[in-house]
DNA sequence: AGGACCTATGCTACAAGGTGCATAGGTGGT
DNA sequence: ACCACCTATGCACCTTGTAGCATAGGTCCT
C-alpha cells in the first residue's frame, strides 16, 4: 500500500507527530490522499517496528505527551526504492457508475436526482481547490520554488479532474434530459 | 461497500453465475469497476445468505456444475433503497501524487521517469476506451436504446477522465522540464 | 502426446482500510 | 457551571481487497 510511503514522505521532510500528519491529511483531503488518525497511528507504529522511522517521546505542559517521529537511513532507502518502482495504477471507484449501470431497474428520474446531487458535490470540491489555488498559488509557476511547484501540480490534477468530471456531468444531463 | 450493489445490479438485469459476473468485470476493468472472482463468489454467498439473491445449481456436461443466481424481491428493494441514498464520494488514490509530493527527497530526474511511465499507461487505457467507443458506440447517442445510453455514459466518463489526466501530464511535463 | 488455456467454484490467509470507543487535561464561549 | 472543541494516542473489531492454492474435465494448438 501507499499510505506507508506517504507517511515516510512526510517524516522524510520534517519530524512530525501522528497528530500533525493526520491534520495535514485532513486539510488536503481528497486533493491527494486521505486517512483517518487510526490509520496514521497504526502505520507509524508499524514503520517504527520495521525500523524505518524512530520516535522521541516529548512531554508537554497542559497537553498530552507526544511522539515525534523522524525517518531513519533505512527508511530513506526504502522510500527511494519504492519511488523508483513502476507507478501503481491509480484507483478510482465511483458508486455513481453503478447507478448509471442499473438505472433501468429503479428509474431515470431517480438517476437524474443522483446526478444533480453528485454535480453539486463536485462543484463544491472544485471551488475549494480553486480557492486554494487563488490564495496560495497566485504567482506564476516558474517563480515558485521547486517544492512548491510539485505540490501545486498535485493541486492542478485535482482541479483538472474535477473540471473534467463536471464537463462529463453536463454531457450526461443533456443525454438524460433527452430520455423518454 | 458497493461491489455488493453492483452484483445486485447485474443479477437484477438477468440471472447470472459468479463466473459470468467476474468475466464481465474483467472485460470492463477500469472502466467502471473491478473485482476478482474470489470477491464475487464471496459476495454472492453473502447475498444469498441475506436473502437478497437465490440460486439454482445447474448440472452441465463437460463443464463443472454452476450456480445461477437470481435477484429476489427483497434484493430489489434493498437495491432501490441504496440507489436513492445520497451518492458516496468517489475514491481516487493515486500513488503518483505521493511521488510528486516527495520528489525532493529522491530527485526530479526519477520523477520525470515516473511521470513518463504513467503517461504511457494512461494513454494506453484511453486508446482502449476509444477503441470500444468506435466499435460499439458508433451511432449517434439519441439513436441508442436507453440502457445503451447509460452504459455509454459510463464509458464517456472513463474517456473524459483519461483525456483530462493526459492534459495534466503535459502541463506537468512542461513544468518539470523547466525545473533546475 | 503434451502444454496452455477455458469453464466453474471455492478455501485460507493476509493486507489494507474504516468505525466506534476510550482516555484525559486544557481552552474558550454562553 | 456546563458544553463544545482541541490536543494526542491508542485498542478492538469489522469489512474489503488481494494472493495463492486446489479441483477437474474439456478444448485447442503444436
Amino acid at each position: 500500500m501507499s499510505l506507508k510511503h506517504l507517511i515516510l514522505a512526510v517524516v522524510g521532510t520534517r519530524p512530525a507527530t501522528g497528530y500533525e500528519i493526520t491534520k495535514e491529511f485532513d486539510e488536503v483531503a481528497g486533493f491527494y490522499w486521505r486517512a483517518t488518525h487510526q490509520q496514521v497511528y497504526r502505520e507509524l507504529a508499524a514503520l517504527a517496528e520495521a525500523g524505518l522511522v524512530r520516535f522521541k517521546e516529548v512531554e508537554q505542559q497542559g497537553k498530552p505527551d507526544k511522539k515525534v517521529y523522524t525517518i531513519t537511513a533505512k527508511g530513506r532507502r526504502a522510500f527511494a526504492d519504492w519511488f523508483r518502482e513502476p507507478p501503481e495504477a491509480p484507483r478510482h471507484a465511483d458508486p455513481l457508475m453503478i447507478k448509471f449501470f442499473a438505472a433501468e431497474l429503479v428509474g431515470i428520474e431517480d438517476l437524474r436526482a443522483q446526478l444533480a446531487l453528485a454535480r453539486e458535490r463536485h462543484a463544491a470540491l472544485l471551488a475549494t481547490f480553486e480557492a486554494i489555488e487563488a490564495k496560495y498559488y497566485a504567482e506564476p509557476v516558474d517563480e515558485m520554488p521547486r517544492w512548491k511547484k510539485l505540490i501545486y501540480l498535485t493541486l492542478r490534477l485535482g482541479i483538472t479532474r474535477e473540471r473534467a468530471w463536471l464537463r462529463w456531468a453536463e454531457e450526461s444531463e443533456r443525454v438524460l434530459r433527452a430520455c423518454e
